[in-house]
DNA sequence: AAAATTACGTTAAATAGGTTACAGTTACGC
DNA sequence: GCGTAACTGTAACCTATTTAACGTAATTTT
């Protein structure tokens, strides 16, 4: 399953952004300093005083963030190539969490390096405001979510997911799809199984594929 | 109601952003095209192209999202001083609709002319990242706000305004409130009736004002 | 000043989704 | 290789919120 070449964002409904987009950073590592993280580990964490950003080399980053009463929500998932933990830059601290999902490389820009790089390569504004508005369209996206019915709220996540992956296999469990919708994992089931007597998606040992895409379209719009 | 020297914003817990942070654009105003907008008139709309962005000089704006099922939301308020339809920077289209709640006087910075500043002034790099972050921050509380329950909701929504604006009476109708907070009219009606038999709220002549501001307080924390 | 539109108050009925509870399966760490 | 932890399937119940409906008050438009 090869996701090159494709951004992958979780929970938006317009999450493509094709690879081209996407500013090459290569030049610009050597800035950063690189760091290696393992499954599970967490890169950053909610409350904690942020410095700079961080780029994804490779593996795969779940960002979270945990509400005043506790619950948490999945936000996005970062593949490579792309930025997170932006919000620091501010000098702010966090308010999301970064977990790798597979053992993961960063290359983590300070303040004090990001603006170097500002002075020595001016053009990484452009990148860098891309991606951030990128990210803010994403959390958009989400709020618009919470007035859809949760059949729709679970449609549009998975139509999302097997468009950005061209793929019709879903690389969620119930859990995790709850988390990335707000509903309980109860709902999801049932929804889930709802689906499944109509042959709209197949399970086959726990995993999800989804067979009538155009549903989902349907639903959606 | 003096709101100057304060930022306000609708729908995020933790919008304080004292005048002091906010970067002094006096400077830089002359680098865009002043414009005035009436009551009720559209500044961008959604899904139209964009270019640039504006800033706020005088008046009042709504910034509203429409989800694919045609649900309206409010987004947040923009006082003065502050940026809006920073979302096209990117030369894409536009993703809220701004409408003028007063007459307004607005400048507008094209990419043309942000391009030319941004050479001119490259310190204005920290302003402008400083306003999208927070407005990142803005819509990340908004996802967090649907995991409580709709009386916390308004709640946390009354808390922020009354704490912004420093004054106990609320800019907003019951509509609103049901824009704002994704609930329906009949249950921001319900909570409120609740709230005036309690005394929490005062309700004179469809205007309401908050008499217990700790009770919010307490509701959310 | 009349007409039209928009906002509010209230109730009753319908229902979507949450909660709780528990048993069966699979995965993972030691 | 076994035990614990994490994930799934399912049912019964419950309640918060939405929908629908309608009269009244207030505001805006012409």
């Amino acid at each position: 399953m090869s996701i090159f070449g494709i951004q992958f964002q979780l929970g938006g409904y317009q999450m493509v952004t094709l690879y081209e987009h996407v500013f090459n950073w290569e030049p610009y590592l050597q800035f950063g300093k690189r760091q290696f993280f393992k499954r599970k580990q967490t890169i950053y964490s909610q409350g904690t005083p942020g410095d700079g950003f961080y780029f994804l080399h490779k593996g795969l980053v779940r960002i979270v963030s945990v509400n005043a009463t506790g619950k948490e929500r999945i936000l996005n998932i970062v593949i490579p190539n792309q930025l997170m933990g932006v919000q620091s830059l501010d000098q702010k601290e966090h308010f999301t969490t970064a977990i790798a999902v597979q053992d993961s490389i960063v290359y983590h820009f300070s303040n004090r390096k990001f603006k170097k790089l500002l002075q020595e390569r001016p053009e990484i504004v452009r990148v860098f405001s891309r991606t951030v508005i990128h990210k803010m369209k994403i959390l958009l996206d989400r709020i618009n979510l919470d007035t859809l019915t949760s059949e729709q709220k679970i449609a549009l996540l998975l139509h999302n997911i097997c468009y950005e992956f061209q793929n019709f296999e879903v690389p969620l469990n119930q859990q995790d799809i709850a988390s990335c919708t707000g509903l309980t994992r109860i709902s999801v089931y049932k929804v889930l199984k709802q689906w499944k007597e109509k042959g709209i998606i197949d399970i086959i040992n726990k995993k999800y594929y989804i067979k009538k895409p155009d549903f989902f379209r349907n639903l959606v719009n």
